[in-house]
DNA sequence: CCTTGAACCTGCGGGC
DNA sequence: TGCCCGCAGGTTCAAG
């Protein structure tokens, strides 16, 4: 969604800003509206699974988009639909359409300087696609974790932007069993897992991510990854390339559905 | 500190 | 047709 934001939004000015309700997953920060208008966008940045759009007058607009959210660029003319919650007009005569039917998501706004401090990420671990990232990081992070593999990849204060899907798929490439307790996988496993995590998650961006029901990219198109999902959402399927006749299993691990292939992981 | 479960909210598909 | 249930890309908080 950055990639895509990037060329349209810097150097674009917010020429006006509707807010068509009061809050998403929380209120809108004080005289929000006001703040953005007539604002001009510097550059568009992402940290985890904020998208940080950052403004000539040192703030920054944070947007997450939850479950269900989507950030789309709509001609002037298009007549708002539901959910479309907040609609912010560029000087370009294009729209961004924050549209999200769960509201889960949220948008805040805050100084740029300060922004590694806020409390939605002074808590963050590490991107993954940083050059940082690796075996080693995950071995620290995992150290003494008696937690399910699984669930410690989804918990962003180790490695950030890992996410249901990308955790079960990352898990399978990497052939480890979702079960496994964290600090018991072997450096030699983690060697796998964190190019695995790397290979995941720019091969989901590559496709423009994962539509399972909501998703779109900033184009309204659907993503196309979910045609390259190993394990996600197949269970009772063979995965990638098994002939045999085990099949794709469905557990449920801290509340929420894990995909793994007991033949391919341990 | 750890883990688990529920809560937030809407929509959709399946079963009856 | 319609109702009820379960489930969904995330995050956070309470309880044990």
């Amino acid at each position: 969604v950055c990639r895509a934001l990037k060329p349209l939004l810097e150097g674009r000015k917010f020429a006006a800003i509707t807010l068509r309700r009061q809050n998403l997953r929380f209120p809108f920060p004080p005289s929000f509206a006001a703040r953005l208008k007539n604002q001009k966008v510097k550059n568009v940045g992402r940290r985890a699974k904020y998208i940080l759009i950052h403004l000539m007058n040192h703030e920054t607009l944070i947007i997450h988009l939850g479950m269900s959210g989507r950030l789309t660029i709509q001609n002037k003319k298009t007549p708002p639909l539901k959910h479309d919650h907040v609609i912010i007009e560029l000087d370009s005569g294009q729209n961004l359409v924050f549209n999200d039917a769960r509201r889960f998501g949220l948008m805040d706004l805050a100084a740029t300087k300060t922004l590694e401090s806020h409390q939605l990420f002074n808590h963050l671990g590490i991107e993954p696609l940083s050059p940082r990232f690796n075996a080693g990081k995950l071995a620290a992070w995992f150290k003494n974790k008696k937690t399910a593999v699984k669930l410690a990849l989804l918990d962003q204060r180790g490695v950030v932007g890992v996410g249901n899907i990308y955790a079960s798929e990352a898990l399978y490439h990497a052939g480890i069993s979702p079960k496994r307790m964290a600090g018991q996988v072997k450096l030699p496993e983690l060697k796998r897992l964190a190019p695995a995590i790397k290979k995941t998650l720019r091969r989901s961006i590559k496709a423009g991510g994962s539509s399972l029901r909501d998703y779109r990219q900033v184009d309204g198109e659907l993503g196309w990854f979910q045609d390259g999902f190993a394990v996600y959402d197949r269970a009772g399927l063979g995965c990638p390339g098994c002939f045999c006749a085990d099949k794709v299993k469905k557990i449920i691990q801290g509340g929420r559905s894990t995909f793994y292939c007991p033949k391919k992981q341990s």
